[in-house]
DNA sequence: CCAGTGTGTTAATGATCGTTAACATCCTGA
DNA sequence: TCAGGATGTTAACGATCATTAACACACTGG
């Protein structure tokens, strides 16, 4: 209890022990277990439900009991519902943006360098597709640091698809190219509405539509055949 | 009354006379005045709320506020809350389907179909923004009746789409032309994140990249130039 | 002039739901 | 062995919010 005060007079960021209400750790009590730990398995089934019925059309025993446990013990492993949402979000949108910077920098000429960050979204999305659905749709059901922490990752990571798209297509103006980016990330994250290919094939396909969406060349509206 | 509860037991899909709650006439008590009605009016403004943050985001009270009347007021146009939603998601629907289905008519070959859909949806998409947002995030508010109506709206504009890809690629398989019609759509509904360009410009680039996506001929992931 | 209809208002009602309290149990480490 | 932390449980609290009740008032058509 006065440990609690101490730490919440000097700064929220600065953990002084590892809290589990903030920590992440897999496994539990168990030493070098990789078994998803239980705040793992909430935030999953907690993804699960927001795609279906959205953040504000679940509720918390909804919750627990889809991990088998009930209601206002979610509260022993989350301060809140709302910071259940913010770390699946943040967690999301931190995946993506480090994924994407990955995959850019360790490619040589700028399209191959498109063609990675194409393969890593459509990977993500087909992998993550409830969280994909989540991320588009509750994004202002987070608190405010929340969403202000969620839009920097958002926007770094439109950045590096600004990035690598102008180093493909030179002299492309900075607008354009956001917008070319926000475009083919809707084309890719459409498929929690779709699903009905098998996921190789679905992969393909959205491969190959992105890549055409961004790279193939002509003026007019319909190609010459 | 007595009426109401006679109107009740017969069916609920006969009107027998012209009610306020269920009809969209324009002009209020004036006869031919095509000013927006106070339905319409009322929403309009929900559309934007509902966008911004979402149908359990907002009140009946913000509403209200929004059109210069507050809280329960909107009761004496709407049956509920869900009605307010359930009305606007199945005009968006109507609408978009029945604009492609005469788009896609009155065109001649296959191609310039195409074209008028995609024209259609960019259009539409760019005008309807807040109705888009709506549309994609809050299906899952709707009453089970209005959603099966949506759903039901939805497949056949899919259709329509589906139908004519492959008039425009004879061998597609129906379940790829469907999935790549999920995925322009997507594209083209990713305008309501974007909104960076004039709308001149922004049409035109979801344009060509709608077309290039669907329609640009090579096999592998990068084109030959 | 005046019934009636359309349109508003504010106050109460009732349900839902996130959160907290109070209490129980199991497991671990000194 | 046993103190204590981690993890549950159920019952209560409090806020929010859609909906309804009760009432007011303009306007219109006979």
């Amino acid at each position: 209890m006065i440990v609690n005060i101490l730490m919440l007079t000097l700064t929220n960021t600065v953990r002084l022990v590892s809290d589990p209400m903030t920590t992440n750790n897999p496994g539990g009590t168990g030493r070098g277990s990789n078994a998803p730990s239980r705040r793992e398995q909430i935030l999953s089934a907690a993804a699960e439900l927001f795609a279906r019925y959205g953040f504000h059309g679940v509720g918390i025993d909804d919750i627990g009991a889809a991990v088998g446990i009930s209601g206002p013990a979610l509260y022993r492993h989350f301060r809140s519902k709302d910071a259940m949402l913010g770390e699946m979000l943040t967690g999301i949108s931190e995946r993506l943006l480090h994924g994407g910077r990955a995959r850019t920098v360790n490619a040589g000429d700028p399209l191959t360098a498109l063609e990675a960050l194409v393969a890593w979204h459509v990977e993500f999305a087909l992998t993550n597709s409830a969280l994909i659905t989540v991320h588009l749709r509750d994004l202002d059901s987070l608190t405010e640091p929340d969403r202000h922490r969620v839009r920097e990752l958002q926007r770094g990571y439109v950045e590096v698809w600004v990035d690598t798209l102008r180093r493909c297509r030179p002299g492309t103006a900075e607008h354009t190219a956001r917008a070319s980016a926000h475009a083919v990330l809707g084309l890719i994250n459409s498929t929690p509405h779709s699903a009905l290919l098998d996921t190789a094939r679905m992969s393909e396909l959205l491969h190959r539509m992105a890549m055409n969406a961004l790279l193939a060349d002509h003026e007019d509206g319909h190609g010459t055949r």
